[in-house]
DNA sequence: AATGAATGAGAGTTCATTCAT
DNA sequence: AATGAATGAACTCTCATTCAT
């Protein structure tokens, strides 16, 4: 059965995130059990309330971003990868807006920060260090302003549904304000 | 009683703006309701559904905010006045979600940049124009990521709770990218 | 005033049967107010409750219908007169569902038969009894049943909208039963 | 749970019949769940409106109404089984507001004549086919009047609660009407 | 005397959560 | 372990009735 568990622990997150994202807190639990071809109930085994899935995914988005993160931070160009990973980050946010509550949390939760496999601050401040050791982002401009930023860039995008151009000539304005 | 009728529906509005941005679209009417100190049905005879009573609040949040815009198109510093005016903006907005709604409609409704009295679009269009003229911002910066931008920067506010010093280094980066 | 209350009155009463037999006793009264012309609150000095302003108008359609009665009851053919009577109360009856009521009322109330001006059964009593001396209808029907039918054609032709095909056949099968 | 899901939904239909047929369309929802002794929550996981509600039970009706008229069709007098079906639905009907409506859409659903199970106007015409056969009802006289009649009757008994002195008192009016 | 704004109980309906199966 | 039927509080909205003007 441990194997069934697991399945459907992945199916569940798989059908939360898709659900909320595309109809907002609001959706019901309904739907997304039947989005993942179970009962409710399976859910509530998992997950004590709704919140609590909700945070789920939230963390998870965090883990992937900082896995993203960390793949960059080795990469030959260190501006072009910090400003890769801003603009990637942005696109994939254009339709999930769970992008930026985990952003809000990275930039909030301080006990995040310190946990090894999410810690979605510490992997995306080594690409802002090299970038600026590079000589590529300005030496002032520090981990705060990057997260409220890109958390904005997030949330309008999601909010205002952004297109290619918007989103390009957005964040060149943004991207032109951290160079030096 | 025509007296009382105005006195009651600049309640409910104040009311409603104070709850609906405190609590989000889900604040239930009768909170709005007690908040005006007034019953339900009050409410429902000025604004038949919620969603009316939530657009009456952004269609007047909309007309301030081009009000101001228009107080400082004839300011002696065009670039000043723009980023007197973006700054403003986001500082009102931290606690108000409803800041980035209006702004939202003027980028997307365009009835709303022909409605002389909420022609917030315009009326931003005129200090871009003039900051632009007088140097202070680059020329190939248009409208669209400028309330891109604004409205990026509202929502984060609001999100995330931005204090005085995170809105004060997040928007230098801001201005810097819109500077020459 | 006087003549000012009086044609309020009057306004109310036919703006009330209009809109509660069109839309059903779940009209609100501020459907009917619209529809009189004046406010609600003039209505409630008429009438205490919506249901007395229902009744009014079941009692005012009883007045009539005796009335109707009455002048058909020195007409020459008493057979004639007592089958017309049935057939234009059932055809007015169509669209109105307070036909129904009114004839309930009479069929159910004591007190009604007595009051000179609604004495809706008396009247139908002296049609029926004409019909029988002339030897149109038979001894032995008497006033309950010929009551019912009515009521009973007067509902379905409401409920079920009769037309003149349907009310012409149905009748036919009422009359011919009542015949010797 | 398929067992208690069947008794509630037996549960619920029973109760639903009792409270809308006593109280009309506008008895509350939450008196059904009451009187079914179960949440209102549950009413509406079998229906999705008070309307379907409704309409569930009118079926329910039909199905009855034709059952019965079926078992009646085969009756070696078949003038004898006409005029007891009519009477019998006459008297079930004095407390049940139901059977008017049922009886209705029969008239009216040209979909209802041909659902097997429902088809109450088929069965029905069956009745009275054999009795004209039987020489027992007049060949002029057609199902729509059938219909409109035995609607009428069903209606005023609800409406106006005959007793059986009046049934039968109006029913032989009727009866009479229908022989040659 | 007339108005209609205000009230608030109560309507239908939804959905997070529980728990019998 | 999994299901989904059941629950009922809470939601938005309506409308009979009252009462300040």
């Amino acid at each position: 059965m441990r194997t069934d568990a697991q399945r459907n622990l992945a199916r569940v997150l798989s059908a939360a995130e898709e659900v909320l994202t595309r109809d907002g807190l609001s959706a019901p639990m309904r739907a997304i059990a039947a989005r993942a071809g179970v009962g409710v109930g399976t859910i509530y085994r998992q997950f004590p309330t709704k919140e609590a899935l909700y945070q789920a995914i939230v963390v998870d988005r965090q883990r992937r971003l900082a896995e993203e993160a960390r793949a960059l931070a080795e990469a030959a160009e260190p501006g072009a990868a910090f400003f890769a990973f801003f603009a990637r980050v942005v696109e994939d946010a254009t339709p999930k807006k769970i992008f930026a509550d985990a952003l809000t949390e990275a930039g909030i939760d301080v006990k995040a920060a310190t946990a090894g496999a999410h810690d979605i601050r510490g992997a995306v401040e080594t690409l802002l260090v090299r970038a600026q050791q590079a000589g590529e982002v300005r030496r002032e401009v520090e981990m705060p302003e990057i997260l409220a930023l890109l958390t904005a860039a997030c949330l309008a995008a999601q909010h205002q549904n952004w297109d290619e151009t918007l989103r390009t000539r957005a964040l060149d304005v943004v991207f032109h304000g951290l160079r030096p």
